[in-house]
DNA sequence: GTCTATAATGCGATAGAC
DNA sequence: GTCTATCGCATTATAGAC
């Protein structure tokens, strides 16, 4: 495995409770601003991102929306951002939600595109596909943290018929994980209490990557998904990794 | 240890990544919206609600934040869920952020309670500590997730120098967590590859219990303080719990 | 303390010239 | 496709009567 070296600077940003990245606020030392994110450049997936103007504007509304919400940025702001009037952005998109809605959209089927690839060469292992399906969510948050977080954060400024997609993948989501670690504990290679309450807990694990990953810390991409993977196998009680 | 009975339903909302809770969307029948969260009635601890108008425009400010975010709810929103005029509010209020601060001073503070207490009772056994933070942090969520939702993902909105003290707070909960992860280290009682990646992941954990914990599904929140305690020590590599 | 009325500003979105 | 100009409306907040 290649492992990409980063410049390393004071430490780890964030972790107990209570949202987001920390740093020690009055010896702040660094451009981004700590209260929601640490990653800067925007992120859409490869190969997704529309050309010319219309893609600038995705990649505008991606970094405002997950920065200040969507009702926090402005289509003026966007625009601003791009370096076009507000009055051109509507020849590229109907309507500010709809801008939101693309964005959820590409982040849930990147999601979808990377679980289902892991899943599908994890093999029989019960084990093996665990560590697929965290590996792959948890480098989905490094990868693309923007993208999560707006898919993670403001679902709620959509509409319910808009919502309705993403929430079924997020279900289809739940299930293959429910599914993975209801095999694991019948065949006895997995010892887990309540399936449920380990769903959740692993879920919850790698959702909040995008809120901390970023250059401003120590780690590469995959040594936080190796070491994730490890903590749910420590979580279902499997014997494999170090320890 | 008394547990009280909730009514059961259907299951458990969610999981996997991507946020918030779930609903496989075309079979709704709940009435609350699954887009952001499941809890419903107010939430702010006992002692600190202000008497009177000041305390239900609090509550109803808490409550609209939650669900709609800071810029997606309006002063009129609030006065609305109140029953007063919105001019009225600002004989109580100065303006709109300072209901925001003072959520998230009462969220950051209960918070600064609960670990303290939790830490101060715990003795000197690094397993027993650990435990007793990871119960606390799971029970603020369960019992106050309006709070820790608009504590965790409104800070945004503030003024840097508003956002500080929540800042400065969430830098001693993860310093606290992380004392007491390398003594457990150090002494042998933990098996930790990476302290702060540990803590990270232990912090993280908790935090979205407060996205799906709610009357819909059939926890109480001492079988998930009881579940979450005993991941984390199976995250640490601690052989207390079963399994 | 609560109200009516309104000021001042910013919002999403559109019309129409080029 | 991009612009200038603007419409209609919602926003936070204030003035002043009661």
């Amino acid at each position: 495995m290649v492992v990409t070296i980063r410049p390393v600077h004071y430490g780890v940003n964030q972790s107990f409770g209570w949202d987001d990245p920390e740093g020690a606020p009055p010896v702040t030392q660094t451009p981004w601003d700590p209260r929601r994110l640490t990653a800067v450049a925007a992120d859409l997936p490869e190969g997704v991102t529309p050309p010319g103007t219309r893609g600038r504007i995705l990649q505008a509304a991606l970094k405002l929306f997950a920065e200040y919400g969507f009702h926090g940025a402005s289509i003026r702001d966007i625009a601003r951002v791009v370096g076009i009037n507000s009055a051109t952005l509507y020849a590229h998109y109907p309507g500010k939600e709809h801008l939101l809605a693309e964005l959820i959209r590409l982040g849930h089927e990147e999601l979808r595109h990377r679980l289902g690839e892991a899943y599908a060469g994890a093999g029989d292992d019960p084990a093996a596909q665990l560590a697929a399906l965290v590996r792959a969510q948890v480098l989905v948050h490094t990868d693309h943290p923007l993208l999560a977080l707006v898919a993670n954060h403001e679902l709620h400024a959509l509409s319910p018929e808009r919502a309705a997609p993403a929430l079924a993948l997020r279900e289809e989501a739940r299930q293959l994980l429910g599914a993975v670690l209801e095999r694991g504990a019948a065949s006895g290679a997995f010892d887990v209490g309540d399936v449920a309450l380990t769903g959740i807990a692993i879920g919850s694990l790698g959702m909040r990557v995008a809120n901390w990953f970023g250059p401003d810390q120590p780690y590469t991409r995959e040594q936080v998904a190796d070491a994730f993977v490890g903590f749910a196998l420590r979580l279902v009680g499997s014997p494999l990794p170090r320890g």
